[in-house]
This record gives C-alpha cells, sequence and structure tokens, in this order.
DNA sequence: TGTGTATAGTTTAGATCCTAACTTTAGCTT
DNA sequence: AAGCTAAAGTTAGGATCTAAACTATACACA
C-alpha cells in the first residue's frame, strides 16, 4: 500500500479532455451527467491515495485502518466477530481470518475464542490498536477539512445532502437484470 | 468480479447512525465534513458494484473494461503501448503485462510488436473489443441517468462544479509530510 | 440420547496484483 | 564501431483476495 503505482503522477487526460474524447466515441452522452461521475470517481480515487499515503506513515495499511474503524465504530468495548468484521467491509471470511491474523501479529486487535459459544469468535482492539485509529482519524479529518475548505458553508450543505440522496437512490433501489435502477417506493 | 462479497447487502450501519459513532467516538469530527466524505465513499462503492454487476452480465470484468474505455479514449486507431496503459490506469507494468494476456486470449485487443521500435508494443482494440465496450457504456450511462434522475438540472450543475472544484483541489495540491494540502497557486 | 442441520470460522487452491530482477532494443559518447 | 545508459516489457516470487471444501460447535427434534 506504501508505493502502490496509483500513487504516481500519473498521465492522465484532464476531466474536459476526457469529457470531449468521451462524446467524441459516443454521441448519446450527456455531459453534464458524465462530469459529475467522471468527478465523483476521480476523486474517490484520489482520495484514497491520499488516505494511503497517511496509512503507511503510520505503519498501517488502508486495509488495517478499515478493521479498525469498524471496530471503534461498534462502540466499546470493541469487539466483533470476524463473520460481521467481513460483512461489513464486503470482504469474505476467508480473507478476514488472513487480515486478522496479520492484525494480532502487529498487536492491533487480539483474536479469541468466545467462551459461552465455542463456534464464534471475538476480535478485540487492543489499547495500541484504538491509539493507532486515533491517530489515523485526525489524519484523515486533517485532510478532509483542507479538502473542502474552499467551499461555503452553504455548499457544503447542499453537497451533504444532494450526495446522501444519491446514496439512498442505489441503496434503495433495486437493479434489474440490466443493470437500471427502478424505484422501491 | 461477478459476484464479489461486496455486492451482498451488507448488515452496514446507515450514514446517520455511522456519522452519530464517529461522533462518539471521536469529538473533533465535524458532522458536516464526514457525511459529504462518508456518502462520497459509499456512494462510489455501490456504484462500482453496479458498474461490476453490469460488466459481468456483458462477459467482461471491471478490470476490463478499464482498458477498453481507456483504449477507446485514446481515438482511433485505438492503439496504446502496454507501458502507457499501466500508467493510465495506475497499475505496474507486470499487471498490464498479464491482463492484456487475458484480453488477447478473449479477443477483445491484439499485442503486436512496433517494427520501427522494436522495444515497444502496441496493444489495439479488436472490433469485438469496440462492441463490448459500446454495450458497457450503454448500460453505464443507462444507470447512471437513473441514479441522477431525481437531480433537478440547477442540482446536477452545482454538483458537477463543485466536485471539478474538489478534483482540481487534489489533483493540483501537493500533499505534505502528514498529509495535509498546501496550495500551490 | 442420538442424529440431522445450520452456523462460524479456517484451510486450501487458484486468480490478480506488486516488487524486483532480467532481457531486449535504442541512442549516446568516445 | 564498442560500450554505456536509459527505456519498454516480461518473468519470477511473494502478498492478498475469492471460491469452495472442511472442521467444530450448537440446537432442534425424534
Amino acid at each position: 500500500m506504501a508505493d502502490n503505482p496509483a500513487d504516481a503522477a500519473d498521465a492522465e487526460p484532464t476531466l474536459e479532455e476526457q469529457i470531449a474524447a468521451y462524446q467524441r466515441e459516443f454521441q448519446d452522452l450527456d455531459p453534464q451527467v458524465e462530469q459529475i461521475v467522471s468527478a465523483l470517481g476521480r476523486l474517490n480515487r484520489r482520495m484514497n491515495v491520499a488516505y494511503g499515503r497517511q496509512t503507511a506513515s503510520l505503519g498501517i495499511t488502508n486495509a488495517e485502518w478499515e478493521v479498525l474503524k469498524a471496530l471503534v465504530l461498534s462502540g466499546a468495548p470493541y469487539r466483533m466477530g470476524p463473520g460481521d468484521l467481513a460483512k461489513r467491509l464486503g470482504l469474505t471470511p476467508a480473507a478476514m481470518t488472513h487480515r486478522i491474523d496479520r492484525m494480532v501479529a502487529e498487536g492491533l486487535v487480539t483474536r479469541d475464542r468466545d467462551e459461552s459459544n465455542r463456534v464464534r469468535v471475538i476480535v478485540e482492539l487492543t489499547t495500541e490498536g484504538r491509539a493507532k485509529w486515533l491517530e489515523a482519524m485526525r489524519a484523515a479529518s486533517g485532510f478532509e477539512e483542507d479538502l473542502l475548505q474552499d467551499l461555503s458553508p452553504e455548499e457544503r450543505g447542499v453537497l451533504g445532502e444532494v450526495l446522501t440522496r444519491l446514496l439512498r437512490r442505489v441503496e434503495d433501489a433495486q437493479p434489474d437484470a440490466g443493470g437500471r435502477l427502478t424505484d422501491l417506493t
């Protein structure tokens, strides 16, 4: 995660050039829609690169940071089962087993059998894991403040509201066979 | 890519619950900033899942779709070198070699040595590859229209403009050692 | 009890990616 | 021309992920 090739200055065309190229190759395109979608995708990619740099400088990976986040958000005493963690992060249980292996080795979490139900396993945040999360959180929120610095309070409000509305639309709607979103309401 | 665990309905807390949890665990947090950032990240993840379902139903992967996009956007005659493709997609040249292997085997692209400079290799879109791109493009833009359907023209304009401004900020600013964005202007 | 079934997690095999070393070609420099 | 250096791509080995088989535990019901 430290030196991903995605970090490199990547000879990408500007957003304007890219949209012009799409219009040239696909006449049916709505340039306004494409601008929103392309900007969204690229912004997200850049942000993940930035997060990756920050977590790497703290000696953890983005993957580990995700696990720390899930545990902290679950609230004290910061315990979850591997299966719940896997669902929460969109991973297979197998991948979670390995990820937890690594994090136990680094002292970020502990793994113990649940004595009241010996099929279950309890992953618990260590003090060190909680401290790492806090450091990463501070760095991330500083970066996020910088990113949004030029937006007026009104713009922030509109942006948050509109993005939330879009999110609700993807989360609530069920795509049909062709991938179109059909309203459930 | 077809049946990623990320596709599953993932027991994720609602955005509101998540922001409340962040505030509980990290008092310095600006809820408005967190709403924007969280909605952005989750929206992007859901959209990628949707794209993945669509490309899978066309018999290609999202990874292959990215290559097709880069080639089409480069314009006729739809040729690029593996190195340029790798930079464009944020992959290592090694990964691109393997990805092209697969796509050649599937008939989406051809790979030939450049006879005018025998160190170089030319990857060229096939007719079938171009057709696949067009199908995927139609599906994607349909989905994108559905997604933005509830946004007024004014909202679309503001959203596109604000996202573009944010993107410019990450692309132009150089993060310092702590990951903070410093203006270059 | 005993057995069937479901659940939780791990293990194994295969896929894709990254890092690093290597090969081939081109272009300088002397 | 000979050799140095840089550039483009491939190969080899390790890391992390998915899919599928497997193990262990718990619970229901005869």
